[in-house]
DNA sequence: GTTAGCACTCGTTTAAAGAGAGTGCTAACA
DNA sequence: TGTTAGCACTCTCTTTAAACGAGTGCTAAC
């Protein structure tokens, strides 16, 4: 093939008209999931160019990567290149009513699990993808308040309350039975030591100290530094919430059965998923809002996907990131839209009811 | 057709010959997943009869209704009758290992629910099947013991045991700051009057009782019986978990499209599988394990499945149950095995660690 | 009662033919 | 020089037909 100099397929910018074939691809691509020919374009845009003359600008927008070819002979689908372009520079937000959602979002909901549950129901509806979230997290987790008491002869309920009001429980044997007073005294102990601090901060030498001063209970505080470790521990482990898993089967580029499978149990495993919205929630752009089409986001069961994640702020640090997985031509203009409308419910949520 | 008095198929026992060869059907289609011959048959089984015999007899087995042929001219496969006599009176349980099983469950384990995630984790694995595990309960839920703390100057700490050592957690808002020993009061005001209620036993003119005694406290008291109302509510009804869905690509039969996409719905919305599994721990046999064969289990998305399932005891009444669902040409022997298997290590594992 | 043999059925595989959508290129045009 | 009409060509998808093969039911012989 010969390549004379200055031809327009050597720059690097794209001009108007082909940025207008380009987003007319790309959208005509979205809504029908076809290879969309010249034709197609010459009618669809206003440009008022003939068929012919689409071609040669398709020609040119494929040696420069943005769109390609399925094979000879048939119509053009967006590259990886294209929809990242489409994405970063020609996307137009829907505003999204997502009505239900606010209707849910009121309701009364005592439990994070409740709510969360909720919003990654409502979004798989809504949008017809697969969706997922994860809990909002506070970065450094400390200890704010333990509380032992008595529940049977021989069996101690420890509270541990950390900070931003996560609570965990732990039921520990003991072998002789404790007076209140004795419980008064060692909650007393473990609350003077342990306030305020992070498990990284809890050394040896203060847990033998504190062992030492509890005598012959020493052990009970040994259980219950291991119930505080432990419940911290599993704290920062991402819990995740999915929903709307089948909607992959909507999309036929995904809904074979080797890939439909190899996505349903990255959603069942969820670990996949952890890292991949904790990434995210780290790259986390000036809005908060990532795209990741194909290969970008890492996870091999989701070459053929993008994602689009969302971080929110619960107020006190306390952060979690929402994902949206679909095809590569999932509708960005609408999910971005729609994710835009929950941070921002969910930040007016907050501050409405920041219990 | 014409029928004459007297001939074999109208026989309602089936003889030992005829039932030979339905269990060689039976087992050959179970191994393959394809239609059997008489061919096969007649080399399969020890009988030593020709095909041609055995396709007498085949074709008597399928006017009896234990076997249908898909078409004209095509092996046969088992019918929903055929597999409810197998597994009635055929099935030899396969005593199964499970290894792994065991040294996971030898794990120290201080959440239920990571238990239970565990065990249907490694059942899946195991057997290749989707299968999910309901948390186990006690039928009435009565109240053991209440503690309100100050977690924060207008915030309290409602923490709930219930029976069965389950613990709920609540935190309230209060206007004004409690001192530590209104909060005492309270504590002995509400254990005293609530401990050991069902929630069907505190009345409301308890409630106003309390209330009264309370004084300006009394909206406190409205809100931690509403916390413990709730609690005991979320407990009752059931928590799920599922693993493995992505097992039915390996049956053909239920990888297509459309019963896939259904199926793995039902796995992720849970709420059938917690009337499924509900109904299978009441009808509950002598053994506690029952199988249901295609349409045997009222799950529209399950028609072309079958499901096993078992109760298991945690002691004082804690029953869950755990079921597997495949394709209906699933190997029962070793799934029933299995199960009994699981069953006998809960048990011990409660005898061992009754905590 | 059992079995060999054979015609027949019906789903599956393979091959060939045809249709259709879309392209690239050439030549003409404004 | 950019645009356009026209046309041959390519490649997938659909349709049609033919060949294949596993398995049956039936008949007649043992």
């Amino acid at each position: 093939m010969l390549t004379e100099p200055g031809r327009e397929a050597a720059e690097t910018e794209l001009d108007e008209r082909k940025k207008k074939i380009l987003q007319a691809v790309i959208r005509n691509y979205l809504e029908t999931g076809e290879p969309v020919g010249s034709r197609t374009i010459s009618k669809y845009t206003d440009l008022n160019l003939s068929s012919a003359t689409i071609r040669n600008e398709m020609a040119d927008l494929e040696e420069m990567g943005y769109i390609l070819q399925p094979h000879t002979s048939a119509g053009r689908i967006p590259s990886d290149k294209g929809y990242r372009l489409y994405v970063d520079t020609m996307m137009e937000e829907k505003e999204r009513e997502v009505v239900e959602m606010k209707e849910m979002l009121v309701e009364r909901q005592d439990k994070m699990e409740t709510l969360l549950k909720q919003i990654v129901r409502v979004l798989a509806q809504n949008t017809r993808y697969a969706t997922m979230i994860s809990a909002p997290q506070t970065k450094r987790n400390k200890l704010k308040f333990i509380q032992l008491s008595k529940v049977e002869a021989n069996q101690i309920l420890a509270v541990i309350v950390i900070e931003g009001n996560v609570i965990k429980n732990s039921i520990l044997s003991v072998k002789e039975e404790l007076d209140d007073e004795t419980l008064l005294k060692l909650n007393i102990l473990l609350n003077s030591h342990l306030n305020g601090l992070s498990i990284d901060e809890i050394s040896l030498g203060m847990i033998s100290v504190m062992k030492q001063q509890a005598g012959i209970h020493g052990d009970i505080v040994g259980d219950v530094i291991d119930a505080v470790a432990e419940g911290i521990r599993n704290e920062e482990d991402l819990e995740i919430y999915t929903s709307g898993t089948n909607n992959i089967f909507r999309y036929p580029e995904l809904a074979d059965q080797e890939k439909a499978s190899e996505l349903i149990n990255t959603f069942e495993e969820k670990q996949l998923l952890g890292e991949l919205l904790q990434d995210a929630g780290s790259e986390n752009g000036n809005t908060g809002i990532q795209v990741y089409i194909g290969a970008e986001s890492q996870v091999q069961s989701m070459r053929d996907c993008s994602v689009v994640t969302a971080t929110y702020e619960l107020g006190g640090g306390m952060k979690g990131t929402i994902g949206i997985v679909g095809p590569k031509r999932m509708d960005y203009d609408r999910v971005v839209g729609t994710l835009r409308t929950i941070q921002t419910q969910l930040d007016e949520l907050y501050r409405k009811d920041d219990r």
